[in-house]
DNA sequence: CCAATTCTCTCGCTGAACGAGAGAATAACC
DNA sequence: GGTTATTCTCTCGTTCAGCGAGAGAATTGG
């Protein structure tokens, strides 16, 4: 956002929008390097992103759902499960309560790489967090926790 | 990050990873809404803020600075450019004093652009920095300094 | 039951990005 | 100083993700 910074006046809470887009971007670079060093797109790792936050909370993927969750059209997220599935991450089965949905189960597979993806980042970001106590984090935790909100604002009013 | 906290113990720490994640998201949304709404992919908007970044910071961008800060190879990089002059946005001219080079320079519609798509950001994240004290701030901005070397560093060692 | 709805998938297409390499300008070396 | 190596950019042909349109199965509602 410094692009534009130059006809704004800085101070602590433009610092603050520097740093944000800057952990955005560096987030980015991280994951389509993940993407790539595996023979994957970055799509792909967002729906793995997806698929095992899913699982985590224990509800079931369908492709429509998924590709809901994507902004994929039906034909694209067809191609996207191809794709996973042909990478042994997830797995097609007939939903028997209601034959015309397709359930996706993720593979251990995929379990395995999401870890090797988010293991290293999490630790290096919750060693971060060393040298902050309690308070300090909870003003941290407001903190983005306001940032989130103004950014869905903004996405919602803009879009 | 759920995806993985399964195994992992929750805490503090983990619950700003959890918010950092979803605030990358969102800003990904948006900007992938805004790409869209304006005919744009979202490479060609990566493209307009790095040409706008570089453009305040003094820096005269050729394509291959460009293609090579978005890892786009020179035939694509030769197509981005191409977009990016059919709509307007920048326009190529030759250096003079290195005459294999291209000289990229961004239009003034680029720059309405850009302003287009941070302000309303900007302004909402700037909003949200209401109800903290200088102090408070300043621990935010400690955090986020130490989140961003972490992913800096978690992608140099995965890198 | 017949119609409307809800899912998923197939087909044909567009276009972003790739690999390979050509072309033009500059720099380096003998 | 002329030949060779290097540095940029662009062209050509190809691959493949994603789109639009619509077909095909299964379910739900009147």
């Amino acid at each position: 956002m410094d692009a534009v910074a130059q006809e704004r006046p800085e101070g602590p809470a433009m610092e603050l929008v520097h740093l944000l887009r800057a952990v955005t971007v560096e987030f980015d670079l991280l994951g389509a390097e993940f993407a790539a060093r595996h023979g994957l797109h970055p799509t792909d790792l967002r729906a793995l992103i997806h698929l095992l936050d899913a699982a985590r909370a224990g509800e079931t993927v369908t492709p429509g759902r998924l590709g809901a969750a994507l902004r994929l059209n039906s034909a694209g997220t067809t191609g996207l499960v191809d794709r996973l599935e042909r990478l042994g991450l997830v797995a097609r089965s007939r939903d028997e309560r209601d034959r015309r949905r397709v359930l996706l189960t993720v593979d251990e597979k995929a379990v395995g790489l999401g870890w090797s993806f988010f293991g290293p980042v999490i630790g290096a970001l919750v060693g971060a967090a060393d040298g902050f106590d309690e308070s300090e984090l909870a003003t941290v935790r407001r903190y983005l926790t306001a940032a989130l909100a103004a950014a869905a604002g903004a996405r919602e009013s803009a879009g």
